[in-house]
DNA sequence: CATGAATGAGGATTCATTCAT
DNA sequence: TATGAATGAATCCTCATTCAT
């Protein structure tokens, strides 16, 4: 149980970075089509096109791989959500309402599958793990919207929590439930207007 | 994949439900103490202290195991959420809010892990279409509580869904993330004064 | 590393019984045939005629199923040397040295591979658990022999060690070194004379 | 199985023979520390600082390290026996038998767990009749010891072999049993006295 | 010479499930 | 009805060895 989930190597040559590479994406796939608990390494290596051996040779174990990806997902998914407010420091809270709903949206047009395999499959395993890293810097985002209204800063840190955590349930459910409500933009109207009214 | 998930019988002797019975409560005590991940039928049996062929004897395979559990865990949720809105068809909307968020926080509180575990750790074995039964049943209450604004039916629909997600991560959520403020009333505080501003 | 070496459970049932003993000669088997090297779970398995799992039903591990062989083997040496002394309490010393070494030999002419691959291939294993247990005892019975000699206690030990350690290895080589000379009682001779000349 | 064990090739370069020491030394360390089961030709090529390619350019399989390493191991013990007995040939028998079990234990308080993975644990190895070699060179050193006592030729090889056997295993067993009597001298004293009570 | 990368065969072990009593 | 026993397929992972640069 004490088992680190760091990949073993960074690999450094071309070849082995695409081999890297396509042991990452195959374990995407695979997750997504037939869930962690149907994942299995050889299952893993077949579909990236190595030998089970190679697949070793980068992740000590099979949860490695699946860390892995989740962490590299979760670096680009924080990446693009704070992307979108750059240059708004000046923005009116209905601005900075719209562009955090579209952009929590768009995150999650990408791969929709890879977000609800992540949260609904396997929060157990990346619970335990330096995962939760991002959250707080998440939140700092957050405080963006939350510092108009004029609340206590132990207050604000709540309705941040409450945001964020009621965002993403949302969007992760209309994956399931309402899926065309998402890609009409139904959905968004219906978030940033609830999301206005908290505010 | 074309099994069927139902218990193969219903045991209606006495001895025979006792063990059924134990068989159920020893699956939800692994499910939440080992993960999905790292249940297993012997396990199940010997801690529910019967063989492994009688486990069999009234589960046709694994999957059901925690497929009956879900269903009977889910049903009794259902009803202990109705019985709250039991002679209150009069009350203020306010009221109406404060027993929802009560009686939903009180269902979560009485095995918040195994809530956990169906909502975290195996939706996609409990997507398999009957398991959604309940759900209409359960947004009908909630239209108890969309009702007071005056929306188009298509409206109030979304609003109930939303105001459903949104509360069942809340409290999820909070369930790892402030437990304190769960056993409180802050959180239930909180959430109130969020859904009444969306009514 | 912590892992118990004790067979998983002492089976009743004469179906079970079959099972497990022809596991555990499958074991000696290709221990003697193959080297510990060589000796895989699945050989065993498959020599013994039982499938993979059935193994395990009875053996938590690998080394479990050499260890408890050890165990067993050297109990039934233990007892055939103890009862070769059996009525002889008042027997000259040389009567004594004769009986001894002459047991010695018999022990080591039955599956002497057997011997040969527990003292010289896996002294490493054996030597981690309790497997030293029977020593004292087997010490005990020399000491019959080493009273006769007018020593301190203390010397009497270090004797005993030295005759057992020595006559030990002097079968054990004379196995591979010397086959005839054993079967001739040549060896049994040099042993006997020597021994003599030591008490 | 029809391989050959000898080295591909010797050395002649500086660097080369530094490579190639290196990696004996590795294979002597892990041989130690974890034993012939868990020597690994990966592991010893990264503890010699190697690649595991390097390794392979000097040996042409894992057994032919641990062959080679004990043919060297085997020659320098032999050498330092024969050393031992420059100039005594016209010593007494007492002296001679000091000198023989000085020499002994003083070649086995070198790296006397190598001697005990040699002899313990993979003597089916180092079967393979070229290792056997020097064992008349050896037994011919003994014969000074034995040719003292009056016996005919064929007794002479055989107490010749008895003494060679008892010595050795129990300085092997004293390493194990008796540690404290190797270092203090006691149980050189025990042996001189054992062996000059058979000559 | 040296090495990073790659591999296929195999090995220990688990598990859902069936069988025979 | 209940159960001890048995199993084969699969799973994670290792290792000796080869390849390409």
């Amino acid at each position: 149980m004490a088992q680190s989930f760091k990949p073993l190597k960074m690999p450094t040559q071309a070849r082995s970075r695409l081999t890297y590479q396509s042991i990452l994406e195959a374990t995407a796939y695979i997750l997504i089509e037939d869930g962690y608990t149907n994942l299995t390494t050889n299952h893993v290596a077949e579909r990236a096109g190595v030998s089970i051996a190679s697949l070793y040779q980068y992740f000590p174990n099979k949860e490695s791989l699946v860390v892995t990806l989740h962490h590299e997902h979760a670096k680009s998914t924080r990446a693009q959500i704070q992307q979108a407010f750059v240059n708004e420091e000046n923005a009116s809270l209905e601005t900075l309402v719209n562009i955090f709903v579209d952009a929590m949206i768009n995150v999650h047009s990408v791969e929709p599958e890879l977000h609800r395999v992540f949260q609904e499959e396997i929060p157990r395993l990346l619970k335990s793990e330096i995962i939760q890293e991002g959250n707080d810097e998440f939140i700092a985002v957050l405080t963006k919207l939350t510092q108009h209204s004029a609340h206590s800063l132990e207050e604000q840190k709540n309705l941040a929590w409450m945001i964020r955590t009621m965002t993403h349930s949302v969007i992760h459910q209309a994956l399931m439930d309402r899926p065309d409500d998402l890609v009409s933009g139904q959905l968004a109207q219906e978030l940033k207007s609830i999301l206005l009214k908290l505010l």
